[in-house]
DNA sequence: TTGTAGGCGTTATCAT
DNA sequence: ATGATAACGCCTACAA
């Protein structure tokens, strides 16, 4: 349980201290004896370098920061969280190095965290969410050309690093290939106007449609918070104000699908046969629901890992500042939709 | 960017960095003048002291580390994830510590993970999830003496820092409950025979009958994967098979609760008319099915807190050798049981 | 009340 | 090929 110091070894193994730090460096020049030598030595006590003391000297620390704002984690539904933070420690991983996590409770308090391991140099490098109202931290970290990587996109600086799905896209092409199914007339339950995410989904929607040359009709795009009981509330609302007029619900979260869905049988409708319904995320849920819920899938994981990985190739090549790394979606087709006659 | 150490500090205050590192500690054997000269020189340079440095001499890096294998978090469904980290976390920042986070893609890496961040000293204490086969390495610290605390129950070492929630308690306070709503005939779906839950959980169903003096029908019990499909599986056959003979599901989780639900309605059942349904857990989705899932709530967040809080008072009382904290639950009634007629 | 010196465990530079 | 020495930034006897 004591600490076994490269000093220790030296002693034992009849050799100075330098001579033991070169044979866990495996330098080259120093004799196959003398580290065989070592090596077993080292082994013999349980040697293991002590990570602090090496950070010390070498001015970096081999440790990345992830913080999260709690928020985030509820505006963007639990799966997310758990996918991006595994996606994110699989990655630290691979790259030998370790991961700090850090969350707070406001966004006010993650600058102040993100601050704290800078600055106390727990840290080498940052993954940080977008959100929209971090966009001041982001902007002083790129000015002191501080390493770190952005998850999402940050509505005024879009020339960072980060990894990101492409949210207008999928859900353009989404719409696209809805609308050859023979939908017309949808709906689109948006997340909170303010967050980018919102923002993207929507402009795809409004895109396919232009293409399209379908109508465009202001009165199906709706607001609300990404929850259950937001969608089904504003679901139930709009389908009781138009009726016949709508055939499809498209959700900016599955969240807001599910409401919709359950607001959908609450009032008896058949779906997909009088109503389609589709969301984004591909949450658990989606696939429980019955009739299970087409929708969006985001590989998450894979997002994180690449963050990671990128983060350490900012902070170990001099000459790398990074990239935009875009992750292709995937939609994933359930019950929900069908063919329209 | 640069570092601004202790000496840049000192030389401007025109002190000397022991004085400094005085007023960093707050030392009560410094003139309110130099501490006030000192801490405007520190503010003024945005000075923050270096963790690395400190945790070398300190012989204590105030950070704590804990390691998951992935497996277990599909074992323990997604949710369990999310809120067991933020409360972790949460209680790893009001003690002002941080949290490293390592996560392994099966139990022989976990051990790997858990031993390098021990022996490379880059954490003072540990937590880490009970599992069916991290007793060998639970048993290992204790030996070591290591602060650790343990999240769950390690079956066969069980006086161990840990906290936990009474899983048989809270199976068997609901089946008693359920047998005085008129409940007989309680098929119980387990999870995996090898998990420690899952042994308590159908302890608590055992000992309820006992007590009740209902006569006990060993077919009913029955074990799938902690999973939506395995749930939906064995149910069906269960309802085929005994068909009038039984009245309720407890599910060990609510995914197999879940996949039970599901069976039912796809026979053409009505719950809770013709069958009522208890899951465990109170997963999001509990909420969102139709009807609502009666199931047994964790405050698992708590419990994450809680074991950071008890970890860091292991670390830093000599005296303190940690407890067990067993966190109550709770039952959530929601539709798919009822007061039988 | 403040300063000096040595050390925490490692690496890197300069000798040998 | 190996050893001595200084340094990384901080803390803490011990001295003054």
């Amino acid at each position: 349980m004591d600490q076994v110091t490269i000093k220790d070894v030296a002693k034992e193994a009849e050799v100075s201290p330098s001579t033991v730090s070169r044979v866990i460096s495996d330098s080259d020049q120093i004799s196959f004896q003398t580290k065989e030598k070592v090596k077993n030595v080292m082994k013999r006590l349980g040697y293991q370098p002590n990570a602090i003391a090496r950070s010390l000297v070498n001015q970096r620390c081999n440790s990345l920061g992830l913080v999260m704002a709690r928020p985030t984690d509820r505006a963007l539904a639990n799966p997310f969280f758990t996918d991006i933070i595994q996606g994110i420690a699989a990655g630290t991983q691979r790259e030998n190095y370790s991961l700090m996590l850090a969350t707070a409770e406001s966004y006010q308090r993650e600058s102040e965290e993100v601050l704290n391991l800078v600055k106390t140099r727990q840290v080498d490098g940052l993954i940080l969410m977008a959100s929209r109202t971090n966009g001041e931290l982001i902007n002083n970290l790129t000015k002191e050309n501080y390493p770190f990587v952005l998850i999402g996109r940050s509505q005024k600086y879009s020339e960072i690093p980060r990894v990101d799905n492409n949210n207008i896209k999928a859900v353009k092409d989404a719409v696209t290939t809805l609308l050859s199914l023979g939908y017309r007339d949808i709906v689109f339950l948006s997340g909170p106007k303010d967050f980018v995410v919102s923002q993207d989904r929507l402009q795809g929607y409004r895109e396919a449609l232009l293409e399209a040359e379908i109508p465009f009709r202001p009165e199906l795009i709706n607001y609300a918070d990404f929850s259950y009981e937001a969608g089904f509330k504003k679901a139930r609302q709009l389908f009781s104000n138009y009726q016949q007029n709508i055939d499809l619900v498209f959700g900016a979260d599955d969240l807001l699908a599910l409401g919709a869905l359950r607001a959908a049988e609450e009032r008896g409708w058949q779906v997909p046969e009088d109503i389609g319904i589709i969301g984004f995320n591909d949450t658990p849920a989606a696939s429980l629901v019955h009739p299970g819920l087409t929708t969006i899938k985001i590989p998450i994981k894979k997002m994180g890992e690449k963050a990671a990985q990128m983060l350490v190739k900012i902070i170990e090549e001099e000459s790398y500042q990074g990239e935009e790394i875009i992750i292709p979606t995937e939609i994933v087709w359930r019950e929900s939709t069908a063919q329209k006659e």
